[in-house]
DNA sequence: CTGAAAGCGCTTACAG
DNA sequence: CTGAAAGCGCTTACAG
């Protein structure tokens, strides 16, 4: 049973003052001065009605609805998305605007169902955010162009929108480099057999640690579809070596899954046998296998926030992310330490 | 650069009518009769000018925001969210409704931020989704009661909020009476050592299709953590018996997934010497495992959509759902079938 | 320091 | 069949 709302006039009539005052004491509004016993009897009134002022109403007037829009891709599929849900839900919360979101179909060209689209436009979104998770560079509908807007895991072709990534390649370079600090020097990797950023980013940063120590790669790198069978077949190749390495970097958790039952399959034991790790700290996997994998993690909180503070950054007219939109910003992919990795048999 | 926004006036002018005549004819008001000719002109002066209606606006009027809010527990930690919010999602946008959402604290009583359902509220929500996956009963926040709304996973301890929930026992039942039908007769169950609904369900439906079938679970019931490690001591003690199990039913695909490692220490295989199954279908334990997992999918798309139905419905003034409410609804809980089940040896 | 009034973009009795 | 006008609940020049 709801009681009647109670809206800005009923404050006004119990404070005896008119809605314009309350309005500006309850904003705060600058360059108005109130005297400060108007605006105690107000705030008095207001909290003693329980007034709170009707953001539709508000949205009207000023132009601005205090609504932001998660457009993403397959929500469903990817176990990812919460994540980024969840930073963007958190973050927009700090500044008071509310999260909308809607789910678009995966697919290689991602398409945006327009009338979808529309319906945020309706609403007056303030701005909005397009997530995908699987493509180098997107050609953003042209609504996006519209009203300031914000890319995760995709850049924009155009180089207008500004965009975030997670750091494929560092987080690659810094998983690899770890295992050579603990002495590996024969470093596999398990590679994906798809063209994607990911697959790119993970091979060049292996690639650069390697280097990097003057270790060799010849022969270590195999590839294979990015599940679990893949990294099964790709690890029992990588163990059939006649010198087979001592440590092995997966392309992601899932391969890293079938790495586990190759490994155990030969009677070999992780870590004291053979190192491993993965990418994606792809929940449950990594605390599901035993023991738990070291890992390096994608950084969706972080791209969720990231997206949300860009955007008001654009509201309030700060145009340094737009200017520098033809890169992508690269968030850091954190090392993940559990217990998968050993110093090599001396 | 958008161009001046067009409002509902500047379809008025441009098809030479009033505002009034728009407005009927856009939005087929009941009761109001307009000449064809007129009707035409206003459409096509519409289409021409890409005029779309501002939802603020008529929302004020109106007093319905066409929003729902989902309120969701933890939407990071849970993996199945995703699911919940795009069945919403999806049903919403079915009906022209916007899908907002908040995140809650996860917690044994699940606490909710009252300044976020404010913000809810603030902004006129039409209805409001509370989402929490780990409780029986939940005395929903009293803000609930001012709303349509509606619980996902936890009955309302007062019965006034509809609800919906898995139907664990029935889920568990199905599973365990293909076991039998495949020829299994002696079925161990890994319980989790947790008091929630979905182990009081699961263990039930598994005792209901072992009693029908007269088979007997003395002994058979062994209980761990609901995680990987808990699946692999549990299966391991079930495979140390005199006489042990054919077929093992875990409580969930984390379980299972230790179940696996159990019996591949055993030097087992799956299914010629053991069958086993899962629960939950979790994402992506079942494919990724070997032989690909057979488990029970919990329906949260489902429960999804059915939130969003029941709110149309409240909003309809159609209060079946509400005075069904002492009792939630159950979801089936569809069996996925993979590899992981075979015939006993004979 | 405070308030009357216009207006955001719609919908909806009501009148003609 | 069509339109003038009020009003949803706010904010914001503007005046005093």
């Amino acid at each position: 049973m709801p009681r009647k709302k109670v809206g800005i006039r009923d404050v006004a009539e119990h404070a005896g003052v008119s809605v314009t005052t309350v309005s500006h004491v309850l904003n705060e509004t600058p360059h108005t001065r109130t005297s400060e016993e108007t605006a105690t009897r107000v705030r008095a009134a207001a909290e003693e009605l329980g007034y709170r002022p009707n953001r539709l109403a508000r949205g009207l007037r000023t132009q601005t609805s205090g609504m932001v829009g998660l457009l993403t891709e397959e929500i469903a599929t990817t176990p990812y998305a919460g994540r980024i849900i969840l930073g963007a839900q958190e973050r927009a919360s700090d500044d008071n605007l509310t999260l909308a979101i809607i789910n678009t179909q995966l697919s290689a060209r991602p398409i945006v169902d327009p009338a979808q689209v529309q319906a945020f436009l309706d609403r007056q979104i303030d701005g909005i955010i397009y997530a995908t998770v699987f493509h180098d560079v997107v050609v953003a509908p042209p609504t996006l162009h519209t009203l300031p807007a914000v890319l995760i895991g995709a850049k924009d072709r155009d180089g207008v929108i500004p965009s975030v990534v997670p750091d494929e390649r560092a987080g690659a370079a810094s998983v690899v480099r770890m295992l050579v600090q603990t002495g590996h020097t024969r470093i596999g990797f398990t590679d994906a057999a798809e063209d994607v950023p990911a697959t790119r980013g993970r091979l060049i940063g292996y690639g650069e640690a390697m280097a990097e120590a003057g270790l060799p790669t010849d022969g270590l790198v195999v590839a294979g579809t990015s599940d679990a069978a893949g990294g099964y077949e790709a690890t029992r190749a990588l163990l059939a070596m006649k010198e087979p390495p001592t440590a092995v970097f997966c392309y992601d958790d899932r391969m890293a899954m079938g790495a586990y039952r190759a490994v155990a399959e030969r009677g070999l034991r992780i870590p004291e046998d053979l190192s491993i790790v993965g990418f994606d700290d792809q929940a449950p996997i990594p605390t599901s296998l035993f023991p738990a994998l070291t890992t390096v993690a994608l950084p969706h909180y972080e791209m969720g926030e990231w997206a949300v503070s860009t955007l008001v950054d654009l509201f309030n007219g700060d145009d340094a992310s737009r200017r520098r939109a033809a890169e992508p910003v690269r968030l850091t992919c954190p090392l993940v330490v559990r217990d998968s990795v050993a110093p090599p048999r001396a």
